[in-house]
DNA sequence: CGAGGCTACTAATGCGCTTTAGCTCATGTC
DNA sequence: GACATGAGCTAAAGCGCATTAGTAGCCTCG
């Protein structure tokens, strides 16, 4: 008798076997087979077999909504992309984050629910509405700012979460991983330094993120540790636009560099198309360095020198972290592995003056 | 001690409210407050006002799980995305597009469930597990392929769905939101005909996908109508690495084309730089079109001509549909606007012979 | 003036699962 | 031989909501 795998077909999706079918045909009570899909004691290893046979048989899983309003999991967690539109797309560091964080969530059966918003704002207003509904366990943040409202946010809704990109913040019960931004811009001067720069500039992303500043600040204490006093940066909101206009802007200066390094792979590609524009020659005329490295980089003529992280096994390290606490684990501060650079073709000695 | 306990002990995350709550404080029945939440008839106007202040004071949200397990609805729809890793990234269409469905789905507060996976198989099996878990209400199908075992498999589980990319299938229970491919071939091709061009590569994406397959009959006929009879396609998996591959067997070819259109703006990019790289003058000595503009397409020198289209316009139309089909709307086939072409510095008329 | 019908509400049930309390029977203890 | 013990199981409650089946009160109408 199986009234649905036939005539029904057409309309009817075959029912979902529940806990209630598999105790029926094992022959025992729904605790039951409660305990030994759980793997909670209570139940004789024989039993216990059988009822995972019946489960595998029906191909039964557990319905989520119940899971989620009887027990406490939701078996979901949440990310929120806060960007405006416009700036979103080329970008190749968020969607491999993203692939990393699946890998490990994907072996856990854990879901991941993903949301598209146009500022923090709305990105706060997004873990408040989850956090009522329920819909998630934790969340994974991205694009820590140095006066970030959201670690705050978080821990008073008792929402576990990990900071992506930041180190530990004081006193805040929230996990980060962070890379070693110091150390990875001290390695970039080191690179132009060596080959002779003694005039970089450096194409920051936005003024308001936490990295941003780091690699500012370490950019600048490390310059006055090479003895170095033609060095600054400037911010953008990382757009091609506005990395293609701090470049011609820093380029129509009374003393242009020798070197730019940019904050992200679309700008330094969009500053080399100015280059190239201009007739200066790249790296003859002027070295660039890619924070990030992606395929643009590889694509364009020079090739471009870049910094290179395993931003995959960064989103994989953040979506352990966040596993763990939801596990009850302690509130850590994780460091990825140190970038490190690729020398390509876009970097070399300066011309002499 | 550990900072756990301690963090857990202070911050007693605040409890969600529920309808017992509110029907409590209204001094009515749960029924009623469900009822009055839910535009249900069966109050009257002045305790429907009460409840609906009450429930705001309280802020109160619906628990998803509970939802979802007495009701029908979980409020959640899923997408998948099936790539290798390594051809995930650059590309501007995919987060362009979620962005799009996004901006629909907020509104209508409805989750997305996002995953990434390695092919189609493991593609399937998600869809398999949501279904099982009753995790999503519907879910949104991208790169459809011509022989494509998912619409299948959506209808027998019963699953509602929209295929982005591809015109409906005959039989098949499934929505589709599809761009007029054909059209906008004719375009491109009536675009480098006009320019004189006789010589013309496709460099086309995955040669599985359904509108990689209508883009090459396309040209196909295309270039029959207009008597052109040195028109041909060559398949690639849309990597910068590919294009730039099939870009230099193209040009050492015996009688190299005048024009070349790529299927993705990533390897137009690749293939404009292979032609940098041999000082191959572009428009002057190839003319290059991208299908899919992006900021990549703006940031090469010279700036790429490219085939536009909405593509987060294309998102919110799938996901109206979608939405539309939740709300028990009949399956149907939307065709999105036109693409338009732009043309840019990188096309102009062939080198004389 | 009582039957019928309507409005505005309440009570009760169930969704599929977890969990606590309780129950039964074999075993060990002195 | 009375009694504690614990393993192995069942019964039942409850999570937060939607929904169905009532019920009380009022109006209408013949």
């Amino acid at each position: 008798m199986t009234p649905q795998s036939d005539g029904a077909a057409r309309t009817t999706p075959a029912r979902r076997p529940t806990i209630k079918d598999i105790a029926r045909r094992a022959g025992v009570s729904e605790s039951a087979v409660s305990f030994a899909l759980n793997g909670r004691p209570g139940v004789s290893q024989g039993t216990r077999d059988r009822i995972h046979r019946v489960a595998e048989d029906l191909g039964w899983q557990p319905n989520s909504a119940a899971r989620a309003l009887s027990g406490e999991r939701s078996g979901c967690v949440g990310l929120v992309l806060a960007r405006p539109a416009h700036t979103l797309g080329v970008e190749s560091f968020f969607l491999q984050l993203v692939s990393g964080v699946q890998e490990v969530l994907a072996a856990r059966k854990v879901a991941l629910l993903f949301q598209v918003v146009e500022d923090i704002e709305a990105e706060c207003a997004v873990y408040k509405r989850w956090w009522a509904e329920k819909r998630v366990d934790g969340v994974l943040v991205v694009d820590p700012r140095s006066d970030d409202p959201r670690p705050e946010l978080l821990e008073s809704l008792g929402l576990p979460s990990v900071v992506i990109g930041a180190p530990a913040e004081g006193g805040r019960q929230v996990s980060t991983v962070w890379a070693d931004d110091t150390a990875a811009m001290a390695s970039v001067l080191a690179h132009l330094h060596g080959l002779g720069h003694r005039h970089v500039v450096h194409v920051a992303g936005l003024p308001g993120l936490a990295h941003t500043e780091r690699r500012i600040t370490s950019l600048r204490t490390e310059a006055g540790r090479l003895g170095l006093t033609a060095i600054r940066s400037v911010t953008t909101d990382y757009s091609d636009a506005e990395g293609a206009e701090a470049t011609r802007r820093v380029l129509d200066s009374d003393a242009p560099p020798t070197a730019i390094v940019y904050d992200n792979d679309v700008m330094a590609v969009a500053g080399a198309a100015v280059a190239a524009e201009r007739g200066i020659k790249v790296p003859g005329e002027l070295s660039i360095v890619a924070w990030d490295d992606s395929a643009l980089c590889r694509v364009t003529h020079p090739r471009l020198t870049a910094l290179v992280r395993d931003t995959s096994g960064f989103g994989r390290l953040a979506a352990e972290e966040l596993l763990a606490r939801l596990d009850g684990g302690p509130v850590r501060s994780l460091q990825a592995e140190l970038p490190h650079l690729e020398p390509r073709e876009s970097t070399g000695p300066p011309a002499r003056r």
